[in-house]
DNA sequence: AATGAATGAGACTTCATTCAT
DNA sequence: CATGAATGAAGTCTCATTCAT
């Protein structure tokens, strides 16, 4: 009885650990999106996951690996998504790369509070290293498995001009930009207009794949 | 001799007002690239400015202004730099908007030091927030002048399909996107790999007035 | 002993929030009468508290917040005496503003550290308004209890060319500017030499209720 | 010729000299009455001036010594102002000794301005002292020429139980509290009020010489 | 496991003073 | 005489971290 007293304490506070690892980095993500990143403090963070100051150092060692987790936290959620984007897609490259596309403007990843989050990173040497060496990876996968799916679509349609490759490496950069523009101009650019101007690029590269969207050319007398 | 060394003498004591406002705009400006925004204090720029701590409060109200005006000289900077390209470009539209984005890539814009300042600032929504105050009209222009060249492209060459204004908006945002990838990714991304994926694009949009290069195919094969 | 010195500890670790805020107010005023309002820095405040530099923005928010607290904690205590010294006198009208005046030339109250303060205090504008808006009330109610006994006094002993009011007014008045020169000429004002001209005051105007004191004629021939 | 020119322009130097040091103590006591004294510095001294920051540091030493002369100037000002009215009084030691009160309440000395100088300099000991230093002898004048006149007025009234030096320090006194209450209460305490019951004070030790004023009683039933 | 009072290093800012012009 | 840019010491305040409870 005592051992499976003991063992399900102990399973509760281990739970209760990635519990509370999981409300502090949430809360870091939130203090970033309100206040950014300078005037996020430990108040801030522990204030928005109601708990006491002095508890980060007890979960996490320090706040800079509180960040650091947070920064992992955010490549990670993303990765999980494109990967069930894509396992739940149809079977064609075309497809496959749409699902791969729709997950980098899905509202779960691409809105205002995680943008704010991504841009406040990348924008510090520090954090910017952290996520290289932790999500260098996970990058190298997508575009790798991007790289596959266009090479696929070059053969279908007999695209001989393209660099697979380059390509790929252009829709991810495209992708971070359209981000930024996102976070910069948010009443010129929403998701819908992003991801349709990725999806155009898409369609001045592998017309036959991806069809001109007729109803872009409205604002332009052809 | 005597002269010359008085003379230095002179312009080091009491410089202009402009020139102490420069010179600490620059100072800056490397403190950020080199120790990032939130390392770099008061000590750091005016250590790289060679003056003392209570320059800054004299020059400029607060660090705070002197970071917005560092934000607004670099805008100003690339600003400056394509008009004067744009002017000594040739006639056509094809040259002007070569000249346009070749300004994005010029090494005075797009270097290692200059990148990180500008996603520094882009992280912060103080200073993101600053930027569009003091340059939405630069920015504009220099949309609204891609839009009327695509225009004209556009009827020279009867892409009917493309949508102006929404292929200008896409690559400012794909520049963006590059500058981010080469300030992430250095090994990877150089300044002219970043050009060529940004002529690869204008290159499947409008194919008869940017021939594809050959070049890109090497990795490739066809 | 042990036990002794555990609880000590104890009690210094984390006092209560009141305990440190009183600690705080009590160096306060010993600092100011020590070096001078404007010499009194946090530095010498913590350090006459034996307590960190950082705890007065913990329990007070600025220094400027503690040092209006303790505006108010003075007059505060000088409230305290006179309502209970006025609480324990004698029930006639001439022991109660005897007791009201007694409080006025108490040790605890007329002292060269709490009178360096209240002149340190009265000399900034800032404080001053301070004074006036915290204790605005307390002095009404002085002024009122001297203006009722002065009233009772009057009516006693026939005084009838004096303006209760304006006589209370001007005992307060007195007793502002004995304070003061008890601060610039300690040497000749004593608090009993100040006393003693208060109470000369009162024997002037209420002949019959206040005696005159032989011994003051003294320095005088008569 | 050329010793003539040279004395004049010395001697306009000279008067200069005095005018600049007058401009800065002028401008010193308008930026206490405006800033008080923790806010007032170099800067809003000199702009009260019109004159450029560095040169306090010429006509006099340090900050410092152009308070102590602004104390000083202040006292001296007191000073000349109630040896001339004092001067142009009547003989008698009753029209003497009102002379001197009423220069006490004189605009150019009993105003918001200076009072908030006078007492902006009594709360810091530094200047407190310097007052001390400077202007005993001058208050000991003033105090011995008080004494006099208190007992001419007391052998010519057969007021035998007063101590004219007692009295005439709480004269003394009692204006510098009437002083503070105008500060510290403007819309109860106007000038004309404070030197009323400055006199209904003498009226009550001296009844013959100075009779009570009707209209006081205006506000008391008899 | 959690709290939150306390610490103290370091940031920004102010300002008296200096000094070349 | 006068200017005002420049200095640098010192002040206030912030905040990550520690630690007794």
């Amino acid at each position: 009885m005592q051992t499976t007293t003991a063992r399900t304490i102990e399973r509760k506070r281990t739970a209760s650990r990635e519990v509370r690892r999981q409300q502090l980095i949430d809360a870091t993500i939130d203090s970033i999106a309100e206040y950014g990143l300078s005037a996020t403090t430990m108040a801030t963070i522990t204030s928005f996951a109601n708990l006491s100051q002095g508890i980060v150092n007890f979960h996490f060692r320090s706040k800079d690996r509180l960040l650091m987790e947070a920064v992992g936290y955010l490549a990670e959620e993303h990765h999980l998504l494109w990967q069930k984007r894509y396992a739940q897609s149809g079977p064609s490259a075309r497809e496959r790369l749409s699902a791969l596309i729709e997950s980098d403007y899905h509202p779960d990843i691409c809105n205002r509070k995680k943008l704010t989050v991504w841009f406040a990173f990348y924008g510090e040497k520090k954090y910017r290293d952290a996520y290289r060496e932790r999500c260098a990876k996970i990058d190298e996968d997508r575009i790798a498995e991007t790289v596959r799916l266009c090479r696929q679509i070059k053969e279908e349609g007999g695209y001989d001009h393209v660099d697979a490759l380059m390509f790929a490496q252009s829709l991810e950069a495209f992708t971070d930009g359209l981000w930024l523009n996102i976070l910069l101009y948010p009443d010129t650019f929403t998701r819908q207009r992003a991801k349709d101007e990725c999806f155009a690029y898409l369609a001045s590269v592998f017309p036959d794949h991806f069809p001109h969207q007729r109803e872009y050319q409205s604002c332009e007398r052809s």
